[in-house]
DNA sequence: CTGGATCCCACGCGATACTG
DNA sequence: CAGTATCGCGTGGGATCCAG
């Protein structure tokens, strides 16, 4: 077979292809965590610089305080980022890139190029799909 | 500041942070087409060899055919598969990895490896986190 | 064998109001 | 400023039935 023609022979195709249940495949474990809406956005900002609360809701365009908090919560648990509270009045709390974090961001690096390079080829793809398909419903009128 | 230590000063930086609508953000329009719950699992095990409908069924456990159906026909939109059906009866379809997909599973593979390795780690600080919580919930009974 | 059509529910997420 | 609490809706996704 043309197995390692492409992929490399690593464990990982091991772990994710024998069948497995879903929830045994780490990627898609670590998918749960950061395939939603504002995980990536968050870290990438943090990755940055060390932000704060407010900060970050100004620069996120769209969120909710809910959803910030909710996602930073997560993330904080996941070991990704810190937080960091300094008992002012009112309070400051400020949060921070974590080492697993920043190795993800890291780790994640070519996922980012080949989206800002290659997603334009998947909406042409798209559209191109969807013309076929309009275009086959309406052949036959 | 220390920008370019461990991120590379690519463009993507620019696009994802500069206060833009997340919509705007290729990284999270990619996540939206493969953040799912089985896109990679199906775009992995293509990768790996041309595979029928009915097989990637039975090796995908717990999927149904609705989402295997749904999920394969979105990554053909995508441009990340393509499908092949050869008229015999009953009628065999088989789908094969598209170019496009095969780089991706490429750019995802450092993403993957990281899984691989440290999604334990995030395991056990999420442990953490949830011990220091309880902990701190029953402190003070 | 390879799907499409339907029904249904859980959950992600947004809007709003309240607190220390 | 930095959250928590509550409500409501849209949708991802499973179960089941039907069809070419």
């Amino acid at each position: 077979m043309q197995d390692g023609t492409f992929l490399s022979p690593g464990h990982l195709q091991e772990t994710c292809t024998g069948n497995a249940n879903v929830r045994d495949c780490p990627t898609r474990q670590l998918l749960d965590l950061i395939g939603d809406k504002w995980s990536v956005l968050i870290l990438l900002l943090l990755g940055r610089e060390e932000t704060r609360f407010s900060r970050l809701k100004q620069r996120i365009e769209g969120i909710s305080q809910k959803m910030l908090s909710q996602t930073l919560r997560s993330l904080e648990r996941d070991g990704l980022v810190t937080r960091h509270a300094v008992a002012t009045v009112p309070v400051t709390v400020s949060y921070r890139i974590a080492p697993l974090g920043r190795e993800l961001i890291a780790a994640l690096q070519l996922m980012i190029d080949w989206a800002e390079t290659r997603m334009s080829d998947v909406a042409e793809a798209q559209r191109a799909f969807d013309q076929r398909a309009s275009g086959a419903a309406t052949r036959f009128p």
